[in-house]
RNA sequence: GGGCUCGUAGUGAAGUGGUCUAUCACGCCUCCCUGUCACGGAGGAGAUCGCCGGUUCAAAUCCGGUCGGGCCCGCCA
């Protein structure tokens, strides 16, 4: 029966059976220790026997053995255990040495970043590189309980449409048997109408945008975390954003903080409430603050992000903050403007840690409304067959609802203090890289 | 889309006109080594310095073009 790595210490005394991945050789002579890598980890293993050592001659890292020995408790071993008398097998054998390391640290730095993801194949076994999406992992579990205990229905809406119809950012077209479809920039639409179904739903979906960003936020394919609900305010939309990053911090430093450490993540300091700001303050505090103006301007440039992020962290005892009062003027056809302040817009951004990670909004649910602003802020006809559905919904008996789309990767990142959105990506796609 | 910037063994770096027949570290190969854990020691293989053209007695190094990255801005999560 197989052990894995970190059980090895319950079988003391014991000859058992590890199967896994040769992770590292160290060979002294007399004596060779070499680590075996599972889904646990790793474990030690020593060997004497010099003809068992020779079985591994030629062989490279990643080759795939069984490892027969007997587990034995020893302070000098990483865990506490190793196993001695080991016998051997190979499995599958590898002689091509990896083209990238994988039993050291990899470069991060930017320049190098292209190799780092041309090698992802093999670079990701790397126990640096698996820590991170070990992470990510981590925070999307996280998410999804917290949904759940908010009483939230996961849903899943296609990627695949008929029309480009949220606006603002560009999108794919893609032939669809003759016909042009389009790609998913986000499922707004659907989670606007799950909500007269289920009044609070989410999903954890891929979305595409075919923007020619090049920065280290920007990716063309993404996984964004999407929230909508029924009877609520802005202020619930908030406190339930507030909760939510909170409730994932906690539980990621809880369950993950060896690999949070070992990344040399910081646990974010965050208010139980999330400050708010309101973006004409912050404009005039960046403003006071760096000698250049921003003011009137309808949105924050990334410089003034960092810094409100930095401003929040030494001020209001928050490393996340919230950007409200948006001009009205920029919204988009299905947000809801303030009632007591039309040139506002119900909206809200989430910064953390110097860049936005999450939009949300208060939607219109009256049709009358939304029809009008559909018309006159979108340009859009009613009768599009992409616009048809939501506003069916509409008609059909909406209560006031919100909700908002929060980027995993970018999340990932600021937990763990990445330079690059990429970084916490497996196989990253942005405007130039559609391989591996 | 605009601006700036970088390209040297498999990987990461040094070298900014001549002694470069290109240096170092990791990895790889051979040998030594009984407590390593970024093991240590000795030796070895591996690079037409992204590509094309130019300047020069002489180019990894200067200039132009080209291809491929990266960073910032716009836009966004």
């Amino acid at each position: 029966m197989r052990i894995l790595s970190s059980d090895l210490k319950d079988h003391i005394g014991e000859t058992v059976h590890v199967e896994g991945w040769l992770h590292k050789k160290r060979l002294l002579g007399g004596l060779t220790f070499i680590n075996i890598r599972d889904r646990r980890g790793l474990v030690q293993v020593v060997i004497k026997d010099k003809a068992e050592v020779e079985k591994l001659r030629g062989l490279q890292i990643g080759t795939v053995v069984t490892i027969d020995g007997k587990a034995i408790e020893e302070p000098r071993a990483p865990g506490g255990a190793e196993l001695h008398d080991a016998v051997v097998t190979v499995l599958v054998p590898v002689s091509e040495e990896p083209s990238i390391e994988i039993d050291k640290p990899l470069s991060h730095r930017p320049d190098n970043l292209d190799t780092l993801f041309e090698y992802r194949a093999v670079g990701l076994r790397n126990l640096q590189e698996t820590a991170i999406f070990k992470v990510q992992s981590a925070i999307t579990k996280a998410a999804r309980e917290y949904f759940y205990s908010q009483e939230f229905t996961e849903i899943r809406t296609p990627k695949l449409l008929a029309a480009a119809t949220e606006g603002g950012a560009e999108v794919f077209k893609i032939d669809y048997f003759g016909r042009e479809a389009t790609l998913a920039q986000s499922p707004q639409f659907y989670k606007q109408i799950m909500v007269g179904v289920f009044e609070r739903v989410f999903e954890i979906a891929p979305v595409y945008r075919a923007e020619p960003s090049a920065t280290t936020r920007h990716m063309t394919e993404y996984i964004s975390i999407d929230g909508e609900m029924g009877f609520i305010s802005i202020k619930d939309l908030n406190e339930f954003l507030s909760g939510l990053l909170n409730f994932v911090s906690d539980y990621i430093w809880e369950h993950n903080e060896a690999d949070l450490k070992s990344l040399r993540a910081t646990k974010p300091v965050l208010a139980k409430a999330i400050p708010e700001i309101s973006m004409e303050e912050i404009h005039k505090l960046y403003t006071e603050a760096n000698g250049e103006s921003t003011i009137g301007e309808k949105d924050l440039r990334p410089d003034e992000e960092r810094w409100i992020c930095e401003y929040a962290s030494k001020n209001l005892g928050s490393e996340a903050v919230f950007v409200t009062d948006w001009p009205a003027s920029d919204m988009k056809f299905y947000h809801k403007a303030q009632a007591d302040k039309p040139e506002l817009a119900d909206r809200v951004d989430l910064l953390f840690r110097g860049v936005e990670i999450a939009t949300g909004s208060m939607r219109e649910n009256n049709y009358e409304v939304v029809l009008k602003q559909l018309k006159e802020m979108a340009g859009g006809n009613p009768d599009d067959e992409g616009f048809k559905p939501l506003l069916t919904a509409m008609q059909s008996g909406m209560p006031t609802h919100g909700g908002f789309g929060m980027g995993l990767e970018r999340l990932t990142q600021k937990f763990i203090g990445l330079n690059n959105v990429k970084e916490a990506t497996l196989f990253p796609r942005d405007i130039n890289r559609l391989a591996p």
